[in-house]
DNA sequence: CACTATACGGAACTGGGGTTCCGGTTGCGT
DNA sequence: ACGCAACCGGAACCCCAGTTCCGTATAGTG
């Protein structure tokens, strides 16, 4: 029989406390530095923000873009969970708002939700999780379409382009960081609220 | 005498006529390059698309930088153009709304000039072009302010800031290159033109 | 306490891409 | 036609960032 620690639950491999204690402090540091300086932050940095070797942190991750996916795995889950508390909301408008605000923020703070958004054909591997994102995403619109708020003819797939492209526009490392997000969320907003005068293309 | 030729204006530097066809060839490939492969593409590619050696590329621009900042220079130009000829459209929100949708359209089309805008502190080789992109931007933003067609809270920063992000959302590179840039366009152009609700941040 | 599977550290390796260098080539004035 | 700058080509060079490797340290067990 293998060792296994009391706390884990069964199925679980079993690591050795320190190893678990280690690879949070790698998802930790590689998350402020990713946040920070975007896809380019550099595996030796995250390294030693965590104090740990190199070799420490590709025991864990195989690879830079297996710690990528971790983290922007992480990072779609929540907002998932933030798209379903919106619905819990009473008025759908003000869910749908609630929820804009609360992604465009993360966005805005984080490089790497935005620039792994952004990247075609990167993070096939968080998938599921972003598929669930999109899911939770198209309720909220649907909704707020319902309630005659929103635009019809918007769909899911617009959200998560505006604000992607807004986290890329404002975020750390562009050109106008001094600026807040909320400026151009509120005109983001506006376009959306506003009746169909000409249909999208 | 230096040797100068026949159709050189007094003042340009003497350079020979291969020299000359060769610096467009460079342009020309590095624009191509460029608008695909945004700011990684690379030297030796735009040096095979050109038809020539690295080391007359270098020749012609002394980094890689260099040539990008040329490149970003012509379109700040040409975005300057652009911006006057829509203040010369007697309707100012007709004017402000067409200039928009050339800019979206080339940023759309051209990595570059998106992800040069992005990039903080790069590109100040073309701060002069930028300096003057702003200014004719800043007129046609008053002039549909004036209007009354455009919210009177919005400045011609904001205007930058949304083609950059526009650019880098729907740009090629990007998940979703098949969506229309025009969809979001729309949306935005939504958003600029509604009457302040509330003040922006 | 001893033993071993696991984990750690960080120097060394590797591949990619910008840049340099210099022998060969060519436009152009005489 | 000649000669010499100016110009060209592309192999070689260098640096940087991801990745590997292996000797050392340690958690967990009997």
């Amino acid at each position: 029989m293998t060792p296994q620690t009391a706390t884990a639950t069964a199925g679980v491999r079993t690591q050795r406390a320190d190893a678990r204690r280690n690879r949070e402090r790698i998802l930790v540091a590689a998350r402020r530095q990713f946040a920070a300086n975007g896809l380019e932050a550099q595996m030796d940095d995250i390294a030693r923000a965590a104090d740990l070797g190199v070799g420490t942190v590709y025991r864990h991750f195989p690879t830079k873009e297996a710690l990528l996916q971790a983290l922007a795995a992480d990072r779609f889950i929540r907002l998932t969970e933030w798209a379903r508390e919106a619905l819990e909301v009473p008025d759908a408008w003000e869910g749908f708002r609630d929820y804009l605000r609360r992604s465009a923020e993360l966005g805005a703070n984080d490089r790497l939700l935005s620039e792994a958004m952004a990247e075609r054909d990167a993070f096939q591997g968080a998938q599921r999780e972003k598929d669930d994102l999109m899911e939770a995403t198209a309720a909220l619109v649907e909704r707020a379409q319902a309630a005659g708020e929103l635009r019809p003819d918007i769909r899911a797939q617009d959200i998560a382009m505006l604000m992607c492209g807004l986290g890329r526009a404002t975020g750390p490392g562009s050109f106008d960081h001094a600026t807040s997000w909320e400026r151009y969320l509120e005109i983001i907003v506006a376009g959306l609220r506003a009746p169909a005068s000409s249909p999208l293309p």
